[in-house]
DNA sequence: TTGGAATGTCAACAAGGCTGACATAACCTG
DNA sequence: CAGGTTATGTCAGCCTTGTTGACATTCCAA
């Protein structure tokens, strides 16, 4: 499995110590990541879930249930139930398809948007901290190594709602 | 680190833009930084819970069960319920300590090393795929980038065990 | 008109978090 | 030595969030 078999170092990024740093390193920034919208939710009813679902519906008002599916990566059944609570709650509203009416459109209300808000408030707070601290260079690296550890259907994805930017 | 504010505009890097594009890029990549070994443990009886605990028992053998829950910041009746199937599937052995006999010291068996081994070969193989795609300066980034995402506390485990290189 | 697509819903289940309470053994300190 | 603390294990119960399977409704499109 060593990768170093050059007469230069030219890949010796590519060693397995090296690749081990990199995965405790996702494993433990992941947990950063997360932290603090966890605690902020941690006391209402709602979850990590619910915070998924609301991003991409702030990304993307009026996607629909089935790309909201596609992006989050889980059944609908599992889906439903988020959305049921957070249209009980009158966090999002969903809107019948003018062209399609068996579609249904998300939208964030005004106290789901508030919601969303102090949500990605906090995690833009550390992550506009650790970009800080770390420099443009190694941001653009950040992303490009991210981008490059994703299946190929989730960098399509990604790539649609980042050229879609506000 | 990198703290540049000067006066033209050297901050663009940290818009609400670009920090909304970290931190989808960071949804989808631990999406896909997961999906191998999950894939793998799907059909066994384990899931990522038991990947984690031995994946840094065999990063730290001999590491006490106190020291595991510390670096996986879960509750030691969630640990528990993970290391009792593996001492029982004879993929982990506890060894009473020798200086203070109250810990126990965790070890791999020849087993778990080998699974820990296929999961850890998944999950390497694309990190190195992400990593060589990326190149060495972009990959410094990232991980810079990680770092300074994680909590203090976080960051010192990290650093603990990066510094303790094979 | 009929098949398939988009959605919702019910039921059941599993993994993996959590809390609280209690037990045991071993260490340590006065 | 007694008593307090530490390290660990365990029982019971709960929550979130994922899963499958089955079925109903509505509606578009050929």
């Amino acid at each position: 499995m060593g990768e170093q078999n050059l007469g230069d170092d030219s890949l010796l990024f590519l060693t397995d110590e090296n690749l081990r740093k990199g995965i405790e390193a996702m494993f433990f920034a992941y947990r950063g990541f997360t932290s603090d919208p966890d605690r902020i939710l941690q006391d209402m009813d709602y979850g990590r879930a619910h915070h998924r679902a609301m991003h991409f519906i702030h990304r993307a008002p009026g996607t629909t249930v089935g790309n909201l599916l596609d992006i989050l990566g889980v059944t609908k059944q599992s889906l439903n139930r988020v959305l049921r609570s957070l249209f009980e709650d009158g966090l999002v509203e969903a809107r019948v398809g003018r062209k399609d009416r068996r579609e249904r459109h998300l939208y964030l209300t005004e106290n789901g948007a508030a919601l969303e808000r102090s949500l990605s408030d906090a995690q833009r707070a550390r992550m506009r901290a650790a970009y800080r601290a770390a420099g443009p260079v190694a941001v653009a690296g950040f992303r490009t190594v991210l981008e490059a550890m994703m299946d190929i259907e989730q960098r399509r994805q990604y790539q649609a709602l980042k050229d879609s930017g506000s």
